[in-house]
DNA sequence: CGTCATACTTAGTAACCATGAG
DNA sequence: CTCATGGTTACTAAGTATGACG
């Protein structure tokens, strides 16, 4: 608790931080190692004596993963110029800060008046009375008092949504513009007003299945219906003027193998190829494809050569990409034939979009980071491999001809349509619905619905793991830790992982002592923890973090006596923290705090970074520094863009010949003053004036030019989409729109928008999150 | 409990495509 | 028109979570 309250104190919050973002000298980002490496970053050589499940022993765990040898240099180079000195602190500071004033500002007052949740609550409610009232928690027992409480009006939000929407078409049908244009002009406009026509169609096909019921338990559809999978194309033999050579020697491979001969080809400019690990499982998968003869030949990877094979790839790929419109379009209207037929299924009498209806082809594996698989042969699905799901009285796919499916079965329980079982790591893979689907949008709906519980009871659960940290049974006093780091960093739960399977990877619960440094004093602050590891995709996470001292004292004992591959919690991991989640509160679980942490977030920001009287581009950049403020806590990494440095160098070069042309301005204004002083004419008065206007504007121009490198500086290595796909509460951010008069589409794309449909049409002026 | 099987969400990258400056 | 640039989509890997079982 004390705790709590120091960090809540005083902390500039997020909102300074999203502002500082602007400024390169407060550089307060956390370093990022970039993505996919490790670094030196301390992984063990060690041989763990962490609970070793495999037989595998301890022998060498040699868990030194990395990927983009490559790339490496550079990305070193980048976490080390990393202004270390800047207070990493501050992001988490600011960040508990902040949860801790919106606690005090929201939970209490809105435990039971909340207007807003109580909507919300309710629409769910009338839908499935039933569980919910059963089901839901009573750990946080206030909410369902609030439930039961008014309710409020729907049909003036029905009016409005329809009212908007009309809105919406009117002034869509005024866009296009004063037509000046002849026949091309016409066509184009023609064009439009049928996209117009087919979207306002689209709207009314919509499902909205979010005014609908819900099913009982479990039951996820009543039919379902679809035409099965779409298997890739199979493979074609090389024509006879391309050879792979062996030795010097051209080879006629057998089909299987000049097939995964043809793989490894068309990747050879890829620096995967280059891998030692790579290459060895690449050449032994590929070996189980020859012939005996074949085998016997080729015993050395080295002495391939690909040459020819690589050519005629690169060749197909320059001929597609010069193929002439009309061909262009011919390939697009196949490919939109194969959608129309494999890519919808009809559940519960709505055509719903597949996700993903094509069986994955055939490749080597591209495991990310350091990954021990990378290169072994992705082989090719079958039909007799595919288990089918669908409902009994429907048309049951017909497998490929001549082929049967492994199965098919009516699980209405389950969401997938096709499953198969995928040959490197032995795991299931699934043909799902879009994400545009009622099973896939209800179950966001639910995700935030959680974390919004998880809103109204965080307080006693933040108590619970101060006091915890005191505990005498050193799991709990583990948990509590976990927990911490959970909630304050929005660290991931860190489930197990079967070593050698994948790369050496860990969230929380997984954390080894190597992945930790302890100062006692560092830059100014007391008890600095020091994060370093991998996360998932391999992408690192550093950070230096203040803790409570008792957080910090408790790190220290975990540590104590233990080596490089020994678990920091070794009395914990995952089920066992979400077993006590769940009983703190019904669908609490680790992950529910990054989503928690991160929505509530994103609305604090929103609130104190932008103002109705803004114009629409401070709007703008207004969310988007709160998404990015999230995008940061969340540790949300991609590889900076290609062409990033160039476009660095070709704004850099604005931005200098726009310095010059200030300096000459001011020199001029210098100049004229002179004159002016010398010589009180008024004509010359005047141009001091100019010249003064004239400074100012390149001075204002500079500035924002400056901004925009500092900008996209700082999102260089941020990837914004995850949060806003998958973290942050759409309807905090449709409500924002609304509230500051912003076009939706200036936020959400249209697949965004078709995600999250439910949201922008539910979501009221005043929702909170 | 720990392990395994299963199902479903979250994640970054690469290919693709639209657009606007030169 | 061409090319660079940046947004969008497709793809699939890599996580989380849970429940059955011994």
């Amino acid at each position: 608790m004390t705790d709590l309250s120091v960090r809540s104190a005083g902390c500039p919050s997020l909102a300074a931080a999203a502002v500082t973002v602007l400024n390169p000298n407060l550089f307060w980002f956390r370093e990022m190692g970039g993505e996919r490496k490790g670094a030196e970053a301390g992984r063990a050589k060690g041989k763990g004596q962490r609970k070793d499940r495999s037989s595998s022993g301890p022998v060498g765990r040699s868990r030194k993963p990395q990927r983009n040898e490559g790339e490496a240099t550079e990305k070193k180079e980048r976490s080390e110029k990393a202004p270390k000195k800047a207070p990493q602190s501050e992001l988490s500071d600011n960040e508990t800060g902040d949860f801790v004033r919106v606690l005090g500002q929201v939970t209490v007052k809105a435990e039971p008046e909340d207007d807003d949740f109580v909507m919300d609550k309710r629409k769910k409610g009338r839908k499935r009375k039933r569980e919910e009232e059963s089901a839901e928690g009573p750990s946080c027992s206030t909410s369902k008092l609030k439930k039961q409480k008014k309710v409020k009006e729907e049909d003036d939000e029905v009016e409005r949504n329809a009212d908007q929407k009309a809105e919406k078409r009117r002034s869509k049908e005024k866009k296009p513009e004063s037509s000046k244009g002849r026949k091309t002009k016409e066509e184009a406009e023609a064009a439009r007003m049928m996209k117009i026509k087919l979207k306002e169609e689209e709207e009314k096909q919509r499902w909205r299945w979010w005014e609908e019921e819900k099913y009982e338990d479990g039951i996820k559809w009543k039919t379902l219906e679809h035409k099965g999978p779409y298997f890739p194309p199979d493979y074609l033999p090389l024509p006879d003027n391309v050879n792979f050579y062996y030795n010097g020697k051209a080879v006629k491979l057998s089909p299987a193998a000049e097939e995964v001969a043809l793989f490894f080809a068309q990747m050879l400019d890829h620096e995967y190829t280059t891998k030692e690990v790579f290459r060895n499982n690449f050449f032994k998968d590929w070996r189980k494809e020859m012939t005996v003869e074949e085998r016997m030949l080729i015993t050395d990877l080295d002495q391939c050569d690909f040459g020819e094979l690589f050519r005629m790839h690169k060749e197909k790929v320059e001929a597609r990409r010069n193929m002439s419109k009309e061909e262009k379009q011919l390939m697009k209207e196949a490919n939109q034939k194969i959608v129309e037929e494999y890519g919808y299924c009809t559940l519960d009498h709505h055509r719903e979009r597949i996700g993903n209806f094509k069986i994955e082809p055939p490749g080597l594996f591209r495991g990310r980071g350091d990954h021990p698989k990378q290169g072994m042969l992705k082989r090719r699905i079958q039909p007799e491999d595919v288990i089918i799901n669908c409902s009994k009285d429907s048309r049951i796919p017909e497998p490929p001809a001549g082929h049967k499916w492994k199965e098919v079965r009516h699980d209405n329980t389950v969401t997938w349509l096709a499953s198969w079982t995928e040959n490197i790591q032995g795991s299931f893979k699934y043909v799902m619905l879009n994400a545009n689907s009622k099973l896939k949008g209800e179950k966001d709906w639910e995700k935030y619905e959680v974390a919004r519980r998880l809103k109204s009871c965080v307080d006693p659960i933040r108590a619970q793991y101060q006091q915890d940290l005191k505990s005498k049974q050193m799991g709990i006093r583990q948990r509590a830790v976990a927990l911490y780091f959970i909630d304050k960093l929005a660290l991931r739960a860190g489930n197990e992982k079967e070593e050698g399977e994948t790369a050496d990877t860990v969230g929380c619960c997984s954390l080894r002592v190597e992945h930790i440094t302890l100062h006692p004093h560092l830059d100014g602050d007391d008890n600095v923890v020091e994060f370093d590891f991998l996360g998932k995709d391999c992408i690192r996470y550093y950070n230096k973090v203040p803790v409570s001292k008792r957080v910090f004292k408790n790190v220290k004992l975990f540590m104590d006596n233990k080596h490089e591959g020994d678990d920091l919690f070794d009395r914990l991991n995952t089920s066992m923290l979400n077993k006590y989640l769940t009983s703190l509160m019904p669908g609490l679980t680790a992950k529910v705090f990054r989503t928690y942490n991160a929505s509530i977030t994103l609305q604090d920001q929103l609130k104190k970074l932008s103002n109705s009287s803004d114009n629409q581009a401070e709007k703008l950049l207004s969310y988007n520094r709160a998404n990015r403020a999230v995008a940061v806590l969340c540790n949300h990494q991609r590889a900076p863009p290609k062409t990033f440095d160039q476009s660095m160098a070709n704004l850099q070069s604005k931005i200098d010949s726009r310095k010059e042309q200030l300096s000459l301005a001011k020199a001029e204004l210098k100049q004229a003053k002179k004159e002016a002083k010398a010589n009180s004419d008024s004509k010359l008065q005047a141009l001091v004036e100019k010249k003064k206007k004239v400074v100012q504007r390149y001075e204002e121009q500079l500035l924002r030019l400056e901004i925009q490198a500092t900008d996209r500086e700082e999102n260089k290595q941020i990837a914004l989409g995850t949060s806003k796909l998958n973290y942050l509460d759409p309807r905090i951010s449709v409500a924002w729109c609304r509230n500051m008069e912003v076009p939706l589409e200036k936020i959400y794309n249209k697949t965004q928008r078709d995600k999250f449909a439910w949201a922008i049409d539910m979501t009221e002026l005043d929702f909170e999150f």
